[in-house]
RNA sequence: AGAGAGAUGGCAGAGUGGUCGAUUGCGACGGUCUUGAAAACCGUUGACUGUAACAGGUCCGGGGGUUCGAAUCCCUCUCUCUCUGCCA
């Protein structure tokens, strides 16, 4: 969350940000902000005022009492009434005020990185890499979901929609034989990638609580991405990054652990109401999947060397299984709404000939530490909010979903990418 | 799940109604001494808010209450430990 102080002294370039963002009546929200905010601090130190005269008033008649000057301090206490109702309604008055206070800030998303390009959807990303060949596909080559039920022998489908249909609803497949292998080989192969880069692995809960969802991001707003347990207020994550990233929640970290690097492994949940349709067939977009999430929390000044550390990492694992992929600088009005900027990964799948979102690598700076209450402290010695970065290294459908269809060969099966193979521990699927 | 005990500053651990934001020890940081280090000694050492800077305000697991005044009393929730039960 954006704060105060920063929007007070920096209106302008705050509604400026806003606007790149999209975000609608971004002047009006910014002044009710300051307006709030300068409300806020008025009845604050009136309260505090008051506070103040009531505890000299409490020492004095303590000192009283100890003095044996009983008429004295009764006395005393007769003017204590009007302080603790005056003192009453100013609390009430700052509660109130806070409150509104916070429900706006809320609605406030990040402000752009200064790179970010300007632009209001999707067609507005800029395309700042694109790598490998795209593969030319033997005759009768298919898209996934048609191939799938070609694959798996007697198990076949290896991927079965019916049967998670059955079982569950629809968007949470079954992965059976050489499909399920291949997932927990992935999920091995990017576990251990990330190792060697210096994350440390973690496993986190994969149901978190409301101040959870609300740290990182995805409460109040995005409410109805998740899954809820009403039952005892739940929400199934619909990234590790949520978990991963409140691990340091109200955390001050000692300046020698930083950077921070966490990897984690979980499934993901979620909802995603409405926009079904020709784009989403198959595995590339579910209710359920699994996904590998690398976490990096870091000092200002280091943290878009980390982005951009992040971001090979990623392309290193796009590069070993081999496959083609872009990189796009989202635009102002397509990232999220937590994020100062990001770079979305774009996996070729070549039998639907389209691009498919594999990874989406983002700096938060200081929006989430802001609501984490995640600090260091500085070379000064003064506690000062730090950045938070993730990235999915990866997600599985889309990667599993190019893996099949890029690999096909003339005979109907599919070869499985050298790197993979001593996971799997087979080189084809038949 | 039942019974009991507990939750205090980075850690350990005092404090049971009136200068307690909190004794003390350890750790950490700075200094003296030393060629350097250790030891010893001296000093500093929580967070939030607020101010130009002071001042002021809030925080002793969370929330609520009693009182002129609460770390201390009451209610409630959460968590931890011990014993019993159950379970992968």
């Amino acid at each position: 969350m954006l704060q105060t102080n920063f929007i007070r002294e920096n209106r302008d370039l705050t509604i400026a940000g806003l606007i790149k963002k999209h975000f609608k009546d971004a002047e009006n929200a910014v002044d009710r902000i300051i307006d709030l905010d300068r409300k806020r601090r008025e009845v604050q130190q009136a309260l505090d005022e008051t506070l103040a005269a009531s505890n000299n008033k409490a020492k004095e008649i303590g000192a009283l009492m100890k003095a044996g000057q009983k008429a004295e301090a009764e006395a005393a206490k007769a003017d204590t009434a009007a302080l603790k109702e005056r003192s009453k309604s100013l609390d009430e008055e700052h509660k109130v005020i806070e409150t509104s206070l916070l429900e706006e800030l809320v609605k406030l998303p990040n402000l752009p990185h200064e790179s970010v390009p300007e632009g209001r959807a999707a067609e507005d990303n800029v395309t700042v890499e694109e790598t490998g060949e795209k593969p030319t596909l033997p005759a009768g080559a298919l898209p996934h979901w048609d191939l799938i039920k070609k694959l798996g022998q007697n198990q076949a489908p290896i991927i079965d929609f019916e049967l998670g249909n059955k079982i569950t609803a629809a968007g949470f497949p079954v992965y059976k034989g050489k499909a399920a292998r291949l997932q927990r080989a992935m999920i091995s192969f990017f576990l251990d990638e990330a190792g060697k880069a210096g994350y440390t692995e973690v496993q986190p809960p994969i149901v978190v609580n409301a101040d959870s969802g609300f740290a990182t991001g995805q409460l109040p707003d995005k409410e109805g991405q998740m899954y809820h347990d009403a039952a005892d207020d739940l929400y199934l994550i619909p990234t590790a990054e949520v978990p991963v990233t409140n691990l340091y929640r109200d955390v001050i970290v000692a300046e020698s652990e930083l950077p921070v690097k966490n990897v984690a492994y979980t499934p993901c949940f979620r909802r995603e109401a409405g926009s079904w349709g020709a784009h989403v067939r198959g595995l590339n977009r579910l209710h359920q999947f699994d996904k590998v999430e690398i976490v990096q929390i870091n000092r200002p000044e280091d943290s878009y060397k980390a982005l951009d550390e992040m971001v090979n990492h990623v392309k290193n694992l796009l590069g070993k299984l081999e496959l083609p992929y872009r990189i796009l600088r989202l635009c102002g009005g397509d990232m999220g709404f937590t994020s100062a900027l990001t770079y979305d990964f774009e996996v070729w799948s070549a039998g639907q000939e389209r691009w498919l979102e594999c990874s989406s690598v983002s700096n938060f700076e200081t929006y989430q530490a802001s609501r984490l209450k995640l600090r260091y402290k500085n070379a000064d010695k003064k506690t000062q909010l730090l950045h938070t970065l993730n990235g999915s290294a990866l997600a599985l459908p889309r990667i599993l979903a190019a893996l099949l269809e890029n690999n096909q060969q003339a005979d109907g099966t599919v070869k499985v990418p050298a790197i993979l193979v001593p996971y799997c521990g087979f080189d084809v699927i038949e």
